[in-house]
DNA sequence: CCAAAAGTAGACATACTTGTCTACTTGACG
DNA sequence: CGTCAAGTAGACAAGTATGTCTACTTTTGG
């Protein structure tokens, strides 16, 4: 059954969200999901497995919830207001598809993973690259200085966020963009 | 004596920032400085006692990198420069008293620790806040739109080097502050 | 309707965690 | 020179981690 698959997947990635990968234990994932041990190591090699699958869970989600957030947006300057007020809401927990605001599931994934080879960093370097890439779809410039003032201004607002409790930055993050245009 | 203490408290930060705190048990850090667990538990009461010694540590060898840095500029632009080329200088292992690049250490402990009420989240915080003092400090304006943007874009610059391993941002930063100035 | 697949419960192996404690040794200093 | 703080070594307690395995039950599809 693929319900089970699904249901480690989303728990894992509450839980892996809410409190960091390396402080919830298999254990606890199987006793909130009320599923046993078996399956889920009938579904996934290991922890690993199931870390990968909840990474890519929660890059489907964001990814999703991005492109429709900058879908709406006609110009370059509404993309860029959509992306940071998008930003605003995910820090003031109003953007209920991404879950109480934690910083970025993937900065802290990478931050708790050292090994910059290892797959789990590898594929939090993919996320980044394709949240760009989505960014860059909806923008009509290729202008590529702009698309990393933006990326650049976006990680920012996010660490200062997560990590200073500074909710502030998105509407400046706007006006400096709109200064450089 | 309190050599054992110092020693204790530079072999755990160079561990603790090599590889996350989460993944430095205490045993390990005895064994690399052979000092014994007595000793250990008999200058800090607990792990957090050392993690906060340590974090502690970072902060003042960062904030002492971090003066000198902007110390020996004498205009505004040219401690946006110093900044951001002491960035650059960071995340190319080219600053020695930092030890090798693997991110921000409290960016990456924030992230580890999810309680944000916590001792530890806390410090993080401060430190930030630290930071932005001294970057403060070193400019002749206080306008702090001004110093918003430039804490904004360092704080990506970090991000940006260590989870997408673009090391190239400092530069860009550098041209955006000029820009809006 | 029955066989195969997929689920459950949970004991178990093995390794590691933080922190305590005992017994012994070393070194500094009045 | 002897006392006492500070060090060492490491066993131990109590808890947790991941992952395996057995034995049993439920679900599902041909």
């Amino acid at each position: 059954m693929n319900a089970k698959r699904q249901q480690l997947i989303d728990i894992a990635l509450q839980l892996f969200y809410e409190r960091g990968i390396n402080s919830v234990g298999i254990n606890e994932i199987l006793s909130v999901s009320g599923i046993a041990k078996k399956t889920l190591y009938n579904h996934f090699n290991s922890k690993e497995a199931l870390i990968l699958a909840a990474l890519k869970q929660r890059n489907d989600n964001f990814i999703a919830w991005l492109d429709l957030c900058l879908k709406k947006a006609n110009t370059d300057i509404e993309v860029v207001n959509n992306l940071f007020n998008g930003l605003s809401a995910w820090f003031s927990n109003t953007a209920v598809e991404l879950g109480n605001f934690r910083g970025c599931f993937f900065i802290n994934t990478s931050a708790e993973f050292s090994d910059q080879n290892s797959k789990i960093s590898q594929y939090c370097r993919e996320h980044k690259e394709q949240v760009r890439q989505i960014i860059s779809q909806h923008l009509s410039t290729s202008n590529t200085e702009l698309i990393d003032t933006i990326c650049l201004l976006k990680e920012g607002a996010i660490t200062m966020a997560y990590v200073n409790h500074d909710l502030s930055m998105p509407p400046k993050c706007i006006k400096i963009v709109e200064k450089l245009l």
